[in-house]
DNA sequence: CTGAAAGCGCTTACAG
DNA sequence: CTGAAAGCGCTTACAG
C-alpha cells in the first residue's frame, strides 16, 4: 500500500541517498534535483517510515513519560508541559501508565527499553531507584520528582513544599486559627509523606494545637471518610490541611453533609491547585504546583543531563505558592476557640 | 551500550534465529536451548529492539488517538478505554493531540502516518473527513465519532444524546419547568451543532419556552459570560441546558455571583458527566456520555474493520443517560412561573 | 528442532 | 552535488 523511498528514488531518477538527503535537508541538493524529488514524493504521498528511520540511524528520537494514571487530575498540565518541550525539539513522547499495578510496572520498563528510549520521567511516586535500575543500567537517563539526590544518569526535582505550606500556615494564623487537623496522603507515598512531615513540623512550629493527623489515599472518598473521622470527635479543628486537592474536596463534601460551614465553621486547604479547585464550591484555597512547569522542566533535565560527557544527574527544585480563595476564613470567633465553636453546636 | 541478538545468539551458542524464536514462543524449541538462551538472555539483561522488529515484521502493531488537548477533562477516560483495550490485545497505542492548531492537525496525521499506525480514532470534533483522507489513502483504518455513515475504511460511532436528552426533558417538565434557555457549544464543532439541534427540537416538541440559545465554546469561562448575558434579560428561564459539563459549570458560577440560587431560581443541566460534575455545587445533574466505553468500542471498531477482507467500516451507536443530581429541582412556584420569579427578585 | 540467508526501509560514511 | 554500498537489529520462508 505504501510506497518506498526507493520507488520514489526511481521514480524521480536519483539514488535513494538523494531522496533520504532531499527529506531530511542535510545537505545541500541541486535545486532542480531537489524539486522533482519533492514532486515525486507529493504525488506518491510518500512518507518516510519512522522504524526504519530510528533504526538506521541508531540515535533515538523518543522520551519517556510514566505517570500512574491518565484520570488523576494531577497529571494533564504535566503530560503537556512534557510533551510540548518534546515536540519543540522534534523528540516524541511515549506516555506509560502504570495504574497502580505492579505488573504494569514491570512491563512499562521493558516497553521503554524495547522502544530505545532516550530518557524517562517518572513522575509517578510509585516507582524509585529499585524498579527503575533496567533503564539506567540500559544507559538510559532518569529523572525522578521528589526523590533523593541525582546521581550518574539519574536527575530529580525537589518540589519544594515547604514554601507553599509556610505561606499556608501564615495565612491561617494571621486569620487567627488555633486547632488544626491535617488528612495526609497515603504512607506508601514518599511525596505524601514529605508533605504530611513539613505540615506538622511547621504546624508545631507555629504552636498550632494539631488535634488529629490522618492517612488517607489521594481520592475524593477517602478524604470524605477522613473527615467523618474528624467530625466524631469532641472537637473539631477549625482548619483542616489536606494532602491534596482532591481529599480537600472530599472532605469539603462531607463536612457540608455534616453540617459543617465552610469557612465559617471550618476552613479547608487543599495541595496541587488542579484544575477543578476553582470550581469547587466554595473555591479551595490550595497550595499551587506548577504542575505544566513540572514537566516542562523534567524533559529539560533529561535532555541537558544525556548531553553531558559523564551523564551527570542533575538537581531541580520548583517552587510552590499558596493561593488564597474562599475556603478559608477567620475561625467564627477568635475569642472563644473552638471550645465555642462546640458549644455554638450544640446549640 | 546495549546489546543486541547476535550478542545473545554467540554467547548461547545458536543463531539469531533460534534466540528469536525462543523471545518470541513462536516454534518449538529444545528444552535445554531454550533454557540456554533465556539464561543468556538474564544475564545481559537483553532486550529485543521494537524498531527492529516493526521493520522486519511489516505488520505495524500500534495504532493511533486523536484527541484536542489532554487537559480536557472530556479525555482522561477516552483515553484509558482505549488503551487497555489496545493493551490487552498486544498493541501499542500513539497519542496524539491537535491543541485546536491546525498545524499540529496536519502534523500529527502525518506522525501518524510515519508511525506506520494500523488504525487511528479521531476522538476530536476539529478533524474530519478531508483532514484524514491521507490516512486512508495510505491504508489506515480510521474512526470517527459523531461523523456521517461508515465507508470503506472509515467507522464511526454516533453518541446517543436524543436518548438523554429526551430523559432530561422529560425530567424538567415532571418538575415543572416551562421556560427554558440552551447555552450551546461552538456552532464549528460538529457534535455542539448535533447536540443543540437535539436539545432545541426536543424542547420545543415538548412545548417548553425556549427564551435563549446561546453559542459558547466549551470552556468553563464561556459559560460564565453567557450565562451574564441570560441574567441581563428580563425574563430568566427556569432552566438552562448546557452544551456539556464545562459550560455548565461556568454558568453555575456565574448564577452564584449574580445572586442566582440553583436550583431554587434556576436548574441547570450538563452534558458528559466529566469526573468533576458531582463535586460541583450543587452536584450537577447531566446527561452521561459512557467515555470510558467510548474508548473501548473505538478500539474495537478499527479492530475489527481492518480483519474484514473489504475493510468495511461499522457504524455502531452509544446511548447517554441522564443522571440526576442537585441542580435541578421544581421551579420556585408552578403557578407563578416565571414571571413570578421575576417579581420576587424585584422585591 | 535449528541454521544460513535474504529482506524490512531507511541513513551515512566513503568516493567521486 | 550525487551514488553505490554497507549496515541498523530484527523476522521468516526455505532447507535440512
Amino acid at each position: 500500500m505504501s510506497h518506498t523511498m526507493s520507488e520514489v528514488a526511481t521514480r524521480a531518477g536519483v539514488s535513494k541517498a538523494t531522496v533520504s538527503r532531499v527529506l531530511n535537508r542535510t545537505h545541500t541538493i541541486a535545486p532542480e534535483t531537489e524539486r522533482r524529488v519533492l514532486e515525486v514524493v507529493r504525488q506518491l504521498k510518500y512518507h518516510k517510515n519512522v522504524h526504519a528511520r530510528r533504526l538506521a540511524t541508531g540515535r533515538s528520537d523518543l522520551f519517556g513519560l510514566v505517570i500512574s494514571e491518565i484520570i488523576n487530575p494531577y497529571f494533564p498540565e504535566l503530560i503537556r508541559g512534557f510533551q510540548a518541550e518534546a515536540w519543540d525539539r522534534g523528540f516524541d513522547v511515549l506516555l506509560c501508565n502504570t495504574e497502580y499495578n505492579s505488573q504494569r510496572r514491570v512491563s512499562v520498563i521493558q516497553k521503554l527499553i524495547e522502544g530505545d528510549v532516550r530518557g524517562v520521567a517518572i513522575m509517578t511516586a510509585s516507582l524509585d531507584r529499585s524498579g527503575t535500575s533496567e533503564l539506567t543500567a540500559a544507559g538510559i537517563g532518569v529523572v525522578f520528582c521528589n526523590l533523593g539526590p541525582a546521581e550518574r544518569l539519574v536527575s530529580n526535582i525537589s518540589i519544594d513544599y515547604q514554601r507553599g505550606i509556610a505561606q499556608a500556615i501564615e495565612h491561617v494564623v494571621q486569620l487567627g486559627h488555633r486547632h488544626a487537623a491535617v488528612i495526609a496522603g497515603p504512607e506508601d507515598n514518599r511525596t505524601a509523606v514529605i508533605i504530611k512531615q513539613a505540615l506538622v513540623a511547621g504546624l508545631n512550629e507555629r504552636k498550632l494545637i494539631l488535634s488529629a493527623v490522618v492517612n488517607s489515599n489521594y481520592r475524593v472518598d477517602a478524604g470524605a471518610s477522613a473527615v467523618r473521622a474528624l467530625v466524631a470527635a469532641p472537637e473539631l479543628p477549625t482548619v483542616i490541611f489536606c494532602g491534596n486537592d482532591l481529599i480537600a474536596m472530599g472532605a469539603m463534601n462531607a463536612l457540608e453533609e455534616a453540617g459543617v460551614r465552610i469557612p465559617e465553621d471550618v476552613s479547608v486547604i487543599g495541595i496541587d491547585d488542579i484544575s477543578f479547585a476553582f470550581l469547587a464550591r466554595p473555591p479551595l484555597t490550595t497550595i499551587r504546583v506548577p504542575r505544566e512547569r513540572l514537566g516542562t522542566i523534567a524533559f529539560q533535565a533529561l535532555d541537558k543531563m544525556l548531553q553531558l560527557k559523564r551523564r551527570k544527574g542533575v538537581d531541580y527544585y520548583l517552587e510552590t505558592d499558596l493561593v488564597i480563595r474562599r475556603s478559608t476564613a477567620p475561625p467564627r470567633s477568635r475569642e472563644l476557640g473552638s471550645a465555642g465553636l462546640l458549644l455554638e453546636r450544640a446549640r
